[in-house]
DNA sequence: GAGTCGCCTTGATCGAGATCAAGGTTTTGC
DNA sequence: GCAAAACCTTGATCTCGATCAAGGCGACTC
């Protein structure tokens, strides 16, 4: 486990440029004194796909690619109980009381800060103290969306609904008409962990999806959609 | 809806002497300014079973009863989210992107403060934006938690889980090994609608465990158990 | 007390999705 | 390029939990 790599490159500031540029994730929430000491604190790594990201006290901004959240029962049976896509932000303040496992699904960038800094700048600064409450509320929503998936949606439409979320997190802003493909970040067994459903059921879920004509299976990994409102109509909400 | 009545005594002052008293829910991080402050501004109310709690811009102290978060799917299928018992803290701030209900399982008391006071006071009091935001992520917990035992539990592991969070919340300090009595404050349905299964299910599964001899079905509300240690061997996890 | 209504239990049957099995395709390593 | 491994698809069959159906029990009304 925890095989980060630092890559402290000297032309690459550690609370990046790249979190900088964006002002999205945490970092445009700060000012330019908190930034500069943030960016004494805070290093950039680069994890390759399958690394398991260890609760190491730090926040980080994903900067790049896509992490799973797993929750696993005593005789291996796995759920995975959320993503995060990048601009994400990641880590937790406060002991859970069951474990949760973080796991880069693809390779991933991070930018890490110490939580201590970041704890005791939401002290001094209420707005921080409020994205965070709002991130993690918004969290919760996501977390309760996919309960009601899991208890009540069939099989046709949590597989409908997961190529969803996905095309949305490939493009938020994407127009609900117009084609939109991308590429699925996870193998059959991922998405079958995070639906509650066995690979063959998704693997047969998406080939009805196929002769249907909702969507095209460019190879196993990369999907196209005709229209987001197409897939939206049979997600069953 | 939103038959909420006022039950204002006048030897019961809003912010509630059941509120300061008990030192849980939200209130024992206030200061004496800060409970009069919240005193002028809050209220108390009572509202019978079956009762929606529209989201009208407070936070409430639950002090007594049991709530349950539902969200629906647009032909009407159920799923419970999240059931809120006595002392929590109810109501969130921002708004969410879909909508989730609020209903009194019980009858059920609650002491009520407007948002603004208590996110003017976040603003001044970092213990109390921690405090809310651990609130929060404990909320996250238990929503990941559920996700897991819907994706991935059979049924009698999700009866067996349901009763031993009711057990949980109704004396979470009790001796794992020692027998335990309590009511469910849910009808059949209601526990179905939680679980993602069906009531006819919800039955048998209790009454198996009946015949098993791991619960006592006193009457159709009251069930007692053994231990909550056999009951735990039950969950899965 | 009889009737009605809401809620729960139990039995019989059905079906969606799991499991078992076989083969195909893509990736990796030499 | 070839072999091995990992991953995916499809078919056949099975099973757990859903659905359909009937009746029981308690609370309330008249």
């Amino acid at each position: 486990m925890a095989a980060r790599q630092d890559v402290q490159q000297a032309d690459v500031p550690a609370i990046c440029k790249s979190c900088e540029a964006r002002q999205d994730g945490l970092c445009g929430a700060f000012n330019a004194r908190q930034l500069a000491e943030l960016a004494k604190a805070s290093s950039r790594h680069e994890v390759p796909a399958g690394t398991e990201l260890p609760d190491d006290g730090t926040y980080s901004n994903l900067l790049s690619g896509v992490v799973k959240l797993t929750r696993n029962l005593s005789d291996g049976r796995q759920q995975i109980v959320g993503f995060h896509f990048a601009p994400d932000f990641l880590g937790r303040p406060f002991e859970a009381k069951k474990p949760i496992r973080a796991e880069a699904l693809t390779n991933v960038a991070l930018c890490s800060f110490p939580r201590a800094i970041i704890d005791r700048m939401a002290n001094e600064m209420p707005e921080l103290a409020r994205l965070l409450l709002k991130h993690t509320l918004n969290e919760l929503d996501e977390a309760r969306d996919w309960m009601a998936a899991l208890g009540r949606k069939t099989a046709s439409e949590k597989v409908a609904s997961f190529l969803l979320m996905v095309a949305r997190n490939t493009d938020p802003a994407h127009h609900p008409a117009s084609p939109i493909s991308f590429d699925l970040p996870l193998t059959r067994t991922d998405i079958a962990d995070f639906l509650g459903l066995t690979i063959e059921t998704v693997s047969r879920e998406l080939s009805r999806l196929r002769s249907d004509g909702t969507i095209r299976i460019v190879n196993k990994r990369q999907i196209s959609l005709a229209s987001m409102a197409q897939i939206e109509e049979r997600c069953g909400d």
